[in-house]
Parts: C-alpha cells; structure tokens; sequence
DNA sequence: TCCTGGCACTCGACTTCCCGGAGTGCCAGT
DNA sequence: ACTGGCACTCCGGGAAGTCGAGTGCCAGGA
C-alpha cells in the first residue's frame, strides 16, 4: 500500500504539531489544529499505515504519536518547502558579518550567528587549505637553528610552525630560502605542491640540502597534513533548551562528540558541490549522535567551496528555518570572502 | 567562641566526605569512616557550632551537612596540603606535552591534558600580547590597494590583520613601510609600542604619511586592544559527571558564561604573580557560576607570567588535588616556553 | 567543663495505590 | 472509504503510608 496524499499530509502535520510542542500527539488534537477535513478516526488508520511504514512510533501504547527518523527524512525530502527568510532576518545577518576585519573575525561573526539565528549549536570550518592555493611564504630567523615558517593562503588563512634546522643558518640563507620557496610555490593549490616542494630539495646545492629538507618537511606538514584542521564552535549552551527531553536524557555524549575536531570534520566538511545536507539521526554515521541531526552546507567565493559549516541540534528540530539559515549564512560568507 | 581543633577536623572531614560521595554526610557515618576519637553526639554539636558559623549548611532539616563555600574557602585555605603529583602523573604531563610542535599545538595540547587529569573543564588563555614583545614584523602585499600585516611576538604567538590602504601602493613603499616598522619595534614591549608607533607616522614624509597612518592604526589595533582574546577551551563533557546534581540543576548558565571569551578571561586572566588562585562559588563574581570554583595560576618562562590557565568545575571538586594539578601543569608549560 | 548515650522528633525518599484522561484499535453502520 | 461508538491501555500525578537517616536536647558521668 502506497502512501496517498492525505498520508502524507498527516505526517506533516505531526512532524510539525511535534516538533513546536514536543510532546506525542494524537488523533483528536491533530484534526483540531489542521485543517484535513476528516475525522480523528480516519486519521487513526492513517497513522497505523505510517507507523507500519516505519515513519512514526509510539513512545507507549496509548500515547500520541513521534516522528522517527525516517519520517523525518521523508518530510525533509518531500514534504516541506525551504522557508524564504524574512528581510529582517537578511538584514541581520548582513549586519553582523558586515564589520569583520579579519578571516578570523569573519570565522567567529559567523558561527555566532549561525547559533544565534537558529538557536543550536553551530560550527564553522576555517577555509580548507587543501582547497585554498599558496599566496605568500614568509620565513623569519628566530635563532641560529630555529625559524618560523608563515604560510598565507589566499583565502586569508594564516598557518605558522617553528623549524629546527639541523645547524646554524646565516640570515643571507634563510633569505634565499625564502626567495626560492617563494618563486616555486606562491600562487599554487596546495593539492599541487608535494611535487614542487620535492624538486625544491632536489635542486639544492649539497651543502644546503640538508637545511632546506628540514624546511621541506614542515612545509609538507603544513600544507598538506594538517590542512583542514581548524574549526570555530558556538551556542552550546543551546543544547540545553528543551530540558534533557531532547537527546535521549544526556548531553554528555553530544558534549564529547562536539569536543572531537575529526567528528565535527567528518559532519560539517564532506560538502558536495550540491547543496545544504541534513543528516538526521542515525545518518550521522556517529552512536554519540543518535539523537541529533546536522544541517550543513559548503561555502566559498562564487560556486567555488572552500570550507564547511552547519549545526547540529535535537532530530526534533525546526528543519524548514534551520535549512534556510544554514543556506543563507553560507551564501552571505561566500560573497563575503569573494570581496577580499 | 572559636574552631578548636577538632572542630576543623570535623569540616576537613565533612568536606572530604561530601566530594567523595556527592551526599550530605551526618554525624554516625562521620565517625564510622574518620578516626575522630569521639562519639556522633559530640559531632553534632561541632556540626551545630560550624553550621552557626556559616561553614556548613543542611539542605533541609534531618538531612545531613553540606559544605558552604566559606566552609571549602576555610578548607582550602587551612585544611588541606597540596596533594603532591605522582610520578606517573608527571610523566604523563611530561610526555603529554612533549611532542609540541608549535604555539597552537602547545596550547591545545595544554587545555586537554587539563581538562584529562582534572576531569573538569579546562581553559587556556595564549599568552598576551601585551606581556610579549615585537619579534618581527611582515607586510604581504596583497593587491594594490591591500596588504597583509603579521606580526610574531617572541611568545611564539602570531596575529594577521588585512590592512586597506588609501591609494595604490607599490612593492617598494611596501617593503620600505616593512623595513620602517621592524627596525622601529622590533624586540619591542608591546606596552611600550604606541608612541613609537606615533613617531614612525610623524617621520614619515608628507606624501606617504596616509598610507602610514593606515597601517598605524591597524598596528596599534593589533598591537594592543584586541590583545589577549585568544583563548582554548576542552572537557565540557566533564560537565555532566555527576548528573545534573552539581550546578544547581542546570548546565544552561555554565555553558553560557564558556561562550563568553570576557568572563573566561576574568576568571582565569587576571593572574598576580602570586601562585595558585582558587574562586569558590560567589568569589566568581558572575552570576552565571555561582555553583562553580575556579582554580587558576599563571604560567610563563621562568617566573615571568604571559598568560592564564585554569580549570573550572563544581564548588563540590577535589581542591588538592584540582589545585597540584593546575599548578603542575602551568610549570611545564612554562618551561616548555623557555625553551623556545 | 566537656563528652556521651539515650530518646523523641522531623522530614525527605521511596513505595503503593488510585484515578482521570488522552489516546488507541476495532467494528458495525452509512 | 469514512465515521461514530466503545472498550481497553497505560501514563502522569496526587494522596497516603512507611522507612530510615539524621537531628536537637537532656541528663548523667569522667
């Protein structure tokens, strides 16, 4: 048996009657607050369809009805249309991240908002190295064996790391590495440049290779293996709305999940070209997360992405507005970022 | 009248007793677990006495006694020796930190070992900038009319800021503002630098003196009022041990006094040269964490301070060992700043 | 003077019981 | 295919009762 249009319009009607009351709801209050035209015992076989479809459940025999996941996923998919946000809300937003001075400013204006806006807890991942490219390298002498590599990518993040050089290095060196590293790297995608570093140490002169191997090992580190490390958090406290209803009793596991920078990585990054993604409960491929869902989107100057942002709160959530703010926020950074 | 002796030893006992079980502790299970050499009765009277006093409290009556916050001040202050760390302990610290590659990896490194050991939440603040001096200066020229400052301070920390200039600028004025300013305030104290910055846009002649007083401003910007923002933060999870028994029933004021970067700052900043500094309950003077302690030191290389860590949990936390902890783990931070 | 054992009392925590109400499934009727 | 009716289930909350830990106080003893 397929689910005919009055169905699905029931299922709507509980996610939506569920997710502004949290509490289960029943045949009687639902026909009295939407308008489906029939009876509460009409209503009552419908469920029973959806329930055996595996989109609701009942929390207990005789209680009204919840969402499951998947009923979630459907409404999300088929049944709700992407709210438009209000102007005041646009102008809000443009508002707050229009004074940013800085990638980093730009980075916790936004994750602020985003928490701010939607109520849940937002991350925002720096822009990726990986997919930013090499603007400038600055080498200063710290001491006779030590010096610290500064890595500006075009997208305005700013990566540093000491090196140990393995002996005394005349500052007319450290100049010439500079330069060479300079003319070599400036201007390419981070992706491309193992092979240059590589021919940077080839192309040395003995008696410098071993200093300038020593520089191209951190590069690498930096560039490369460290790349998309950084991310900015907001608005856990908003975890604690709703009581500990939400996410089955305890915060803690959520708390630990939010406290992994590779779990966070794993929801927020993988962004497609596509468009926004949710991720409701169990699709999130963590246990810790059972009961929470990701909305996440990628951004970047034009169609481009460079890095990932979202939030993650109760699968009880308002997925229409949040969706249309995540959307939003990430369109306002990107054309932010394609200014600079 | 005053504490005699044993009398303290019943609040040493109250307070140990009450950490331990998380329970308000009556008078027979005080003698039982405490070789106090007297009988319940003659307890209850101690107990009444402290209880006037205003060191202990009943939560309601026929209940046992719970420590108020002068009563762990009082503690604190007279009733416990530092608990010494155990070998292991330290060389857990020691390896923990050892393999520090970096300023940022210092400090995250620091906040989790922290928050680890304590099994509270741990914040490290990055050493200030205005307790750091200048160690070099770089202007990167951006496009024509942009260009990025970095700024490394001897702390090893790193800030960037995007400088807009008022007119098209070259290569050369570049370099030439570059040269200016790092012989200018290089191995500078910060403090000492806004004169001198004053003086370098006074030096300047007439038809570059915009583009200076641009980048001056940016300088003093950067130099001193956005000082001592940076901050790390680990082990919100460590909130939720204990139910929500401790923090008064609510995590909500906690997390939302973390977000605040200000208060964090507050709590664990404002370091004296002294040691340790322990924060019981209303001794914050934030609303927000009238359930918490903080137990703060400063770090830095040597005996000089360049920034703040510390833990924060709840009144009800093991002060000894807390306090060994946070003091332990500040040396070898700064010992590992030394070196560098 | 200080400590102790004894005793009556208090009061929260936990259990049990009970009841009302919201919600259900099913069925016969339109 | 929908509806009204009906019996049933079961959660939530209040009332009552019990248990036990803990207290304050007092009189007696070192």
């Amino acid at each position: 048996m397929s689910l005919d249009d009055r169905k699905l319009e029931v299922l709507r009607a509980i996610v939506e009657d569920y997710v502004a009351t949290q509490e289960p709801v029943g045949s009687k209050s639902l026909v009295e607050r939407h308008q489906l035209g029939v009876s509460p015992a009409t209503v009552r076989n419908d469920m029973a369809v959806l329930e055996e479809e595996g989109y609701i459940r009942q929390p207990h025999t005789s209680a009204g009805r919840v969402p499951t996941d998947a009923g979630y996923r459907l409404f999300v998919d088929r049944l709700s249309r992407v709210k438009a946000l209000s102007p005041a809300e646009r102008r809000a937003i443009e508002r707050f991240l229009a004074g940013a001075v800085d990638l980093d400013d730009v980075v916790h204006r936004t994750v602020r908002l985003l928490a701010q806006l939607t109520r849940q807890v937002a991350v925002v991942q720096y822009p990726s190295l990986s997919r930013s490219a090499v603007r400038h390298l600055e080498l200063v002498p710290i001491s006779s064996t030590r010096m610290m590599l500064v890595m500006i990518a075009d997208t305005g993040r700013v990566e540093q790391r000491l090196v140990e050089l393995p002996g005394p290095t005349s500052n007319d060196d450290v100049l010439d590495m500079r330069r060479q590293v300079n003319t070599k790297l400036s201007g390419q995608k981070m992706a491309d440049t193992p092979p240059l570093v590589q021919a940077l140490v080839d192309e040395c002169p003995q008696e410098k290779r071993n200093t300038m191997a020593c520089l191209a090992s951190v590069l690498l580190e930096t560039l490369v293996e460290r790349s998309d490390e950084r991310l900015a958090l907001a608005g856990t406290a908003n975890l604690t709305r709703g009581g500990v209803l939400d996410f089955q009793g305890s915060l803690r596991p959520v708390l630990e999940a939010l406290e992994e920078e590779v779990i966070l990585l794993k929801l927020i990054g993988e962004v497609e070209p596509s468009t926004t993604r949710v991720r409701i409960g169990d699709e999130n491929e963590i246990d810790n997360l059972r009961a929470a869902s990701v909305v996440s989107s990628g951004y970047g100057p034009g169609t481009t992405i460079v890095g990932g942002l979202g939030v993650l709160g109760p699968t009880r959530m308002d997925y229409p507005g949040t969706i249309a703010t995540v959307r939003a926020v990430a369109r306002y950074v990107g054309d932010l970022l394609a200014q600079n």
